[in-house]
DNA sequence: GATGAATGAGCCTTCATTCAT
DNA sequence: CATGAATGAAGGCTCATTCAT
């Protein structure tokens, strides 16, 4: 199992370094843009030396890329997951979005940035930055793309463009995030979910629900 | 209705600059974040010295909070009169969303950055900047959660916390404005529209039809 | 005379400030690398904040090479115009030697740097910064060059490669320069014109002057 | 000859180590400046840790004057044992300048370095700095110096300031190292010897020779 | 002795804010 | 009122030096 210890206790030192000084960035960046965030900061909530940060990350920006990146492969992977369980589209839909919900409570504090950091997209500066961030996004999206295509083909979901689909699924899941933050909710997912299943699988307002009922009217 | 005709001139003058100033701040803020928006680029777009917007707004702060102040309340004006009008719950529900998405197009560049900065929410630092976004906030919030709380009392939503519908339909407009700008799409307002009345009237997933219309398959 | 003066007179307020700022940093650089010299120290002799520097120059490197150029401008000019003035190569090159010598006083403490910072030549660095530099070390070449060439042609100097008896023409004046540092000397271009002049007229080395005083051997 | 063998062991040890650094120190110094050389580029040329460098090294200037003293030394060495050897005054110097020039080639690389650094001369800061060299920088005018007043005694060479002579020859020896690097010709010292010796011997300026001569064009 | 991770003083540069004109 | 030159407090980053292993 321990395949040169020597090398691998520096290799394990360096990680957990690395995890640490992301741990303390990540309460640093706590409903604070990256821009604001400055590295003296997350030198000191790490207890280390500014010069150290630059040990483990060639630059601010590259640290904040960590930072995001880490929670993007986290959800990334568990979503995949997810959709490969066996299932009809509709099945996967409501499992996907009990995952997503799940992230509410774990990454609190980086969902709303990393929200905001994708969302601001292709900024005209620093453009090898967001090269693979835009990949990790495009994967994602292409994954939630994916299953409607197949849920819409198999006559589950309704016809709509599945792009924009993907869009306002995740609206829903975000929203519930800046529920929980504004509300102060401890567990906003929780009374989102059923919901936000409702929704999906009726709709919100309420159809004239049966010939007698509409013969009342 | 002229009083003081000498104060009200100057008010005026005041009130005239002070609008410039914001317009120019608007194109300076495209697609960027306010931390990267310099005092010095919106003096030269408002076609002002620096030391001149300091007569109208304290602070970079203060015009950024203008600034945001100005979208929000228009938005909550149209939001307003729009559930004015007669109609019941889902024909208001119907027609604010109509409204919201109009904004889409019309503050195309501020969006992001509202959406951003509202969420940004309680910052720590800058109190009193948040104080009075918050109480606009607020008020939008108790617009649309009065609506919920009526179209749920009449029978036609579907019982759930409004406060919590509230976030979930802003959710599906923000996630309309991110799929337009992400995607690039010129107007998808007129896209979404439709696939988010559908979505609120009988939900994504589609039920299993009645027996008549299944054997018919 | 006064051209729009009010335009003009920013333009002279910049221009002595400018000057201001660059005097102060002649000091500063006095027997200095200009890598050891920091922007704060050029602010504290000029009597000025750090940031008022770069209202002046863009960077450093840009501080920098105004200060060379200011210096070398100054050489260039003189030197091109003492070679104008009519007269033999070898008067031509007499007066050259006094205008370059004159320079030593002047420019005390720059010469040492200046010399220093051509030297270092194409450094792989900063690629704009060097262009102009190498451009006016070129003229300064060109110069000379062009005297000893219409020298040797004229029979007046002894044949040998223009380039190489500039390079050394201003090793002489750059010793002098050393020797002046060095030693101390109030005015050492006094000392070293005849010694110079010597020199290039008869060589150090006496030769056996006369048949006679061979003889007397 | 060998006493307490067991501390000249390691005494062994570390000179090597300390030339071995040196060694490399000189390759990374190549063409940049002392300032723009790190701690971390010379280990690693060295093969060794950055921290080993303080066992042999007190500090980067430590290491660097022992850089420099290591040039001085042997250019001193040469060029005292080329005085030592029998001759006129006048064959000394020539014999003298083969030698220097000897050294553009071999330390092609450190010759500017070594020029500058010793020109910075009395640099206010870092006292001990310069003792030593200022030590060796003396005892080479000094050796030349003996030659000229030497040779000015015996009546071969111009009646001149025998340290403004010093300074002279080492102008041109220096101009010779300037244009090989910024010609870049592979072996300027063997054009300019030639060139060097004549000028030591007669002069640039070509007299006007004898009348016979003269009616000979 | 050797190592190299950690340190932190110091550098260049930016930019919100002020104030004399 | 308007200006914009001046300010100086940060911020990101480097690198000589130290010290626990």
């Amino acid at each position: 199992m321990k395949i040169s210890p020597r090398a691998t206790k520096k290799e394990i030192v360096t990680a957990f370094r690395t995890r640490e000084i992301l741990a303390a960035a990540r309460t640093v960046l706590a409903g604070r843009s990256p821009e604001a965030m400055t590295m003296d900061e997350i030198a000191a909530a790490a207890g280390v030396a500014k010069g150290t940060l630059y040990l483990y990350f060639q630059s601010k920006d590259d640290l904040i890329e960590a930072l995001l990146t880490q929670v993007g492969e986290n959800i990334l992977r568990d979503a995949a997951s997810s959709l490969q369980a066996p299932g009809t589209p509709a099945d996967k839909l409501i499992r996907l979005v009990s995952v997503l919900l799940g992230y509410l409570n774990r990454e609190r504090l980086l969902f709303p940035i990393y929200a905001r950091e994708v969302i601001r997209g292709a900024g005209q500066s620093r453009a090898g930055f967001w090269q693979r961030h835009l990949e990790m996004e495009e994967r994602f999206v292409s994954l939630l793309t994916g299953l409607f295509t197949e849920g819409i083909e198999a006559g589950q979901f309704i016809p709509a463009n599945p792009r924009l689909l993907t869009f306002l699924l995740r609206g829903l899941i975000r929203a519930t995030g800046y529920y929980q933050k504004v509300e102060g909710q401890a567990d906003a997912a929780q009374e989102a979910l059923p919901v936000i299943l409702t929704l999906l699988s009726s709709g919100l307002i309420r159809q004239k629900q049966s010939p007698t009922e509409e013969a009342a009217l």
